[in-house]
DNA sequence: ACCTGAACACCGTTCAAGT
DNA sequence: ACCTGAACACCGTTCAAGT
C-alpha cells in the first residue's frame, strides 16, 4: 500500500476519528488498518498522547488562517473546530493540558483579548469556559448515541448558551452602561 | 473479609481514587482488594459508570449541608470538592454529562442564582467554567507527575484565576457602574 | 532506517455454573 | 440471592530480530 508515514498515519487517524469518535483512536485499530503491525507506528509516533497531539493540530489548524478582533468571535470559532469530530473537546483539552500541541486555540484568544482590549487572563478563562461546554454537549450526544436516557435539559441550544456565557464573562451584559 | 455491598465496594474505591486517580478505579483493580472477583462486582453495580457516578455523589457530598447567596463561592466549594482527590473534575464531568449523578453541583450552583439575582441560565455556564478549569489543572498535574516537563504558563495561581473568571462571568468587574 | 513477531501487563463485560 | 471460573474481545507498549 503507500507508505508508512507521519502523514498517512495522521490521515487514517483523522479518517476514524470522523467516524468512530476517540475509540477510533486505538494504535491497534490504525495500525490495522495501515495494514500494519501495532508496534510500527511507534517507530513513527513516540506514543499515543503524541498521535493524538498531531491530529488535535489538524483539528485547529483553521484557526490560523483567521483573524479575530473580538474574543467571542475567537471562542466561537474555536468551538467550531472542536465540533467538527465527535469527543474534539476533550482530546484538545487534555493536549494542551500536557503541553503537546493545539496552542493555535489559546494564542488566538490571547491576541483577540488584546485587540478588544480585554484582560488577557480572561484568555485561558474562556478556553476553558468553550472547552468544558463543549465537552459535556459531545458526552451528552455520545450518551445518547449508547442509549442513555438524559433526563433534566434538553440537548439542543448548546451554541446559544455557549455564545450567552462568553458575552457575560467580556462584559457583554453591561456594555451600555 | 467484610461482607460485599454497595457501601463496601464504594468505600474501596474511594481509598483507591485518593492514592491512584482514576485509574485506580479499575474493576479488577477494586476486585482484588476485596478479595473477590471481578464479576461479583456487576450484582451490585451495572457498569462501571454507574460505579463512579456513585464515588462522584459521595465527593459532592458537602455540597449538601451548605447554603450559598453568592454562585462565586457556590462554583469554589464545587472546586473544593472537585480537587479533594486526583482526577475528580473528569469524574464529575462525565458523571453530569451521562445524567447518573453529581446533581448536587448544578443544583446549588443554580439556587446560589436565584438568591443573587443572577440569570439562572449563568449556573451551567459556571459549572462548565469550573469543570473545566479544574480538569486542566488536574491534567497538568498529571502530566508533571509522569515527568512531562510542561512549557509555557506555570501551575500555581490556578484558584485566583477562577475567581477572577468567575467574577468577570458574574459582572464584578462592572460593580460599581 | 524501518518494520515484524511476539510477548507483557493490563482493561470492561458476560454468563453458565455453583452455593 | 450472591459469587466463582473462565472466557471474550479488547487495550498501550516494548524489543529482539529481521530486511
Amino acid at each position: 500500500m503507500t507508505k508508512l508515514t507521519r502523514e498517512s498515519i495522521l490521515q487514517v487517524a483523522m479518517r476514524r476519528l470522523h467516524e468512530y469518535g476517540l475509540s477510533g483512536l486505538s494504535m491497534r485499530g490504525i495500525a490495522t488498518e495501515l495494514g500494519v503491525q501495532p508496534g510500527a507506528l511507534y517507530w513513527h509516533f513516540a506514543n499515543k498522547q503524541l498521535l493524538v497531539a498531531g491530529v488535535c493540530d489538524e483539528l485547529m489548524a483553521p484557526l490560523a488562517d483567521q483573524q479575530f478582533r473580538d474574543p467571542v468571535a475567537a471562542a466561537m470559532a474555536i468551538r467550531e473546530c472542536l465540533v467538527s469530530v465527535p469527543d474534539g473537546a476533550e482530546m484538545v483539552a487534555s493536549t494542551i493540558a500536557f503541553g503537546l500541541g493545539a496552542e493555535a486555540a489559546h494564542s488566538c484568544l490571547v491576541e483577540a483579548c488584546r485587540e478588544a482590549n480585554q484582560p488577557a487572563e480572561l484568555a485561558s478563562t474562556a478556553l476553558h469556559l468553550v472547552l468544558g461546554e463543549v465537552q459535556h454537549e459531545q458526552q451528552r450526544a455520545q450518551a445518547v448515541a449508547l442509549g442513555i436516557e438524559i433526563g433534566s435539559e434538553s440537548v439542543r441550544a448548546s451554541e446559544q448558551t455557549l455564545r450567552t456565557g462568553l458575552q457575560a464573562l467580556f462584559g457583554g451584559r453591561h456594555e451600555h452602561c
